[in-house]
DNA sequence: CTTGTAATTTACCAACCAGTCAACTATTAT
DNA sequence: ATAATAGTTGACTGGTTGGTAAATTACAAG
């Protein structure tokens, strides 16, 4: 019943896209509402609020981040460590098409979120939070798997060299926002393997 | 000539720590006047705009921040590598404190308005990446050192070592920040040093 | 003690903020 | 055809934003 419409995905993809290039607070309902061609009320009217529509944004953006780098780190086809750096890689990719199309190095959509938000809105800190942690959870699959293949010792601590692996990919992506500058991106990301440690004492 | 008063510094001060507890953007000039008990007016007497007190206050954190932690990074007491590992313990510490205080793990405060602004205002983020720069270049300080004294190999490729340690504290911030949570920084910032690399091939 | 100067105070601005509401329109299922 | 539903619209709220202007106060040097 009723009519139906797409504002409600223009607006999630407004929404995405500006969050992306500036900031959550940067970013107003009304430019929003602008650049997705809707009027303010009609967001009201499938959004009650600004954090609402950021909570479903990041369900999105996390369908759409799975589909593109999570895929291919799980794809069996290439050995698990390549995969890692092959997942580095296609991230230095993604950011180097978004520079050319923007003229800025935007960095990670989640990481830039969690550092803005995680000390003012404790629902969605939770929430990227989380999304942390199944990335940690892909990338120590890798790893089990690069340990079945023989690539890998059986004492890896796979726990901790994924969570500082991802760490350090976040901490790259601010690196190179802060440079506006991806040139030492992809030999640095290179090292992440670096990371990779053994239980108790390594 | 005329009266003198600390208000300059105390508007400074209020800015940091409320910059730092939560963001550039959603701390207003009002709130900084309020926290620091001076009337707006006076602000705009000492800073032109609120870009020009975040100069200067950066200027400042920066000075502070050379005191509290570069000072013990470039100590001769301690073997160089060790003195990197006890910086990485410093900046736990701080947090620790921070988190006491607050109830929030805050990050770092440059990092922090990095992530931010770096793409909404390049005037703070060119100084911000030229803080980053100066730490690169103190932590290479420590790599070269610990060449010298024989505990790295000559091939050491100090810069790039640098670069990926800050990068890598600087994760691990973001990390702790969305995690609300200091658990693993301690454990997850001793393997810092396992990204030190050697030129060319490693 | 006066004069120049720096600091303070108050009132103010237009623009914007997130969010509300009721009226209206188009569509779809019956 | 009609009634229920879903989407659209524009006007509106109270509060806040960064920033301005002018008058006033306090002080320090001559």
């Amino acid at each position: 019943m009723g009519r139906h419409s797409d504002a409600k995905q223009r607006i999630l993809d407004s929404a995405r896209v500006l969050f992306h290039a500036r900031s959550y607070s940067a970013v107003g309902i009304q430019e929003i509402c602008d650049h997705a061609a809707v009027k303010k009320g009609s967001f009201y009217h499938f959004f009650p609020s600004k954090q609402a529509l950021t909570l479903e944004l990041l369900d999105q953006s996390w369908l759409g981040f799975e589909q593109a780098f999570i895929s291919s780190l799980l794809n069996p086809e290439r050995p698990a460590l390549q995969r890692i750096v092959h997942f580095f890689k296609l991230g230095c990719e993604m950011q180097q098409r978004l520079l050319d199309k923007t003229g800025c190095v935007l960095g990670c959509p989640f990481g830039n979120l969690a550092m803005e938000l995680s000390t003012q809105d404790d629902l969605l800190r939770a929430k990227l939070q989380v999304f942390f942690q199944r990335m940690e959870t892909v990338l120590e699959k890798a790893l089990l798997e690069a340990i079945r293949t023989g690539e890998l010792a059986e004492n890896t601590d796979t726990k901790l060299s994924a969570k500082a692996m991802l760490a350090y990919l976040e901490g790259l992506l601010l690196m190179a926002k802060t440079g506006n500058n991806l040139q030492d991106f992809t030999v640095l990301s290179e090292m992440a393997l670096k990371l990779i440690t053994n239980r108790c004492k390594d």
